[in-house]
RNA sequence: CGCGGGAUGGAGCAGCCAGGUAGCUCGUCAGGCUCAUAACCUGAAGGUCAGAGGUUCAAAUCCUCUUCCCGCAA
């Protein structure tokens, strides 16, 4: 089977590594170009890429996938395989191979099309969320469906160990579908879309807390957006703002305060006050300084005020 | 050189602007009290104030440079 990798994000990296071990070893890689990351805008390439080349696997990273049209075209690809590639295809690129192309998606579809469908769903306080692999169409995560593994969302999961065990599971959904095209056709399931939901992609400033829900709302959303975008609230230090991100885990307490009131616990623990209930912090980090003990950050506290 | 915050005993901070005795809340250790405790009381150890240079009678504090940590942004 001659196939090109299309790719950028880190949860493609166990899927791209099973194809360098049990093949079929990939033609090439299309992933994006570097971007400048960092406090100091320091130009980095994405991890697959850096793989890709450890392995001698041809790079390439185009602006707009198109203008590497003509490079993919002369590999003579048979399947294309998209996954966190971050970047809408053109008509050009889906006619490409000569079999199928198809993509690896981090929910259960038709649930949470979009990029931050890891996110979504323990935000939501789903039991189960999974891989599902699909034909790409132009809509985005719209295609038929043909195949879908599951696990279970864990009482204390965050949005980073859920991204790396679905990242896991993906070789096993990729595999699947390989060896059903190399035998004939994928089979091919509809979307249901009335039951599809889209999640657009989140910012840091999405992470910012709102005190009036309820604190299992807010405890789910603190595991879901680590370690990104991260969660933050903001405090008044000094009379200027900053901010105050909090970390996962975070416990709901029965106990009754204002919103976004900060109180103590007999046992010195950081409570801040929700729509109902209140949620106990463990770890925080101020702005300016490392992650911290909330106990910590309130010892310091009440000498500043 | 994108913008900004920070570095002070083991932890988190104050002191800096208006230079002159190393401070607070904890932790640690020892002892006391208590049926008991994350409680209370007494005492102790622990710091080249990130590093280098400069100004000054005198620098944690003022000036310059360096290193490291972090928030925003991307």
């Amino acid at each position: 089977m001659r196939l090109i990798f299309i790719a950028t994000g880190d949860i493609a990296l166990p899927s791209f590594r099973d194809l360098l071990e049990n093949g079929p070893r990939p033609l090439a890689l299309v992933t994006q170009p570097d971007k400048p990351v960092g406090r100091h805008q320091t130009l980095s390439p994405p991890a697959i890429k850096v793989a890709a080349l450890e392995a001698g696997i041809l790079v390439f990273q185009p602006e707009i996938i198109g203008d590497a049209l003509a490079d993919l075209q002369a590999l003579e690809p048979e399947l294309l395989v998209v996954m966190a590639y971050g970047q809408i295809l053109r008509k050009n690129i889906l006619t490409l191979a000569s079999k199928a192309i198809i993509n690896l998606h981090a929910s259960i579809l038709p649930k949470y099309r979009g990029a931050a469908c890891i996110q979504a769903a323990i935000d939501a306080g789903d039991a189960e969320t999974g891989i599902t692999a699909m034909h790409v169409v132009r809509e985005l995560d719209a295609g038929d469906i043909i195949s879908i593994k599951t696990l279970m969302i864990n009482a204390d999961e965050t949005g980073g160990t859920l991204h790396d065990r679905l990242a896991l599971l993906a070789p096993e959904v990729l595999g699947e579908v390989i060896e059903n095209l190399t035998k004939g056709a994928a089979v091919r399931v509809p979307q249901d879309a009335t039951l599809s939901s889209y999640i657009s992609k989140l910012e840091r400033e999405d992470g910012r807390l709102d005190w009036t829900q309820d604190a299992n709302t807010i405890e789910r959303r603190i595991r879901a957006y680590d370690p990104w975008p991260g969660t933050f609230t903001v405090v008044t230090d000094d009379g200027q703002e900053k901010r105050l991100k909090i970390f996962p885990p975070t416990e709901v307490v029965d106990q009754t305060l204002t919103s976004g009131e900060f109180a103590q616990s007999a046992d010195g623990k950081l409570l801040i006050g929700c729509g109902a209930q209140a949620l106990q912090v463990e770890w925080v980090q101020p702005e300016g300084g490392r992650r911290m003990k909330a106990e910590d950050y309130l010892r310091g506290r009440k000498r500043g005020k």
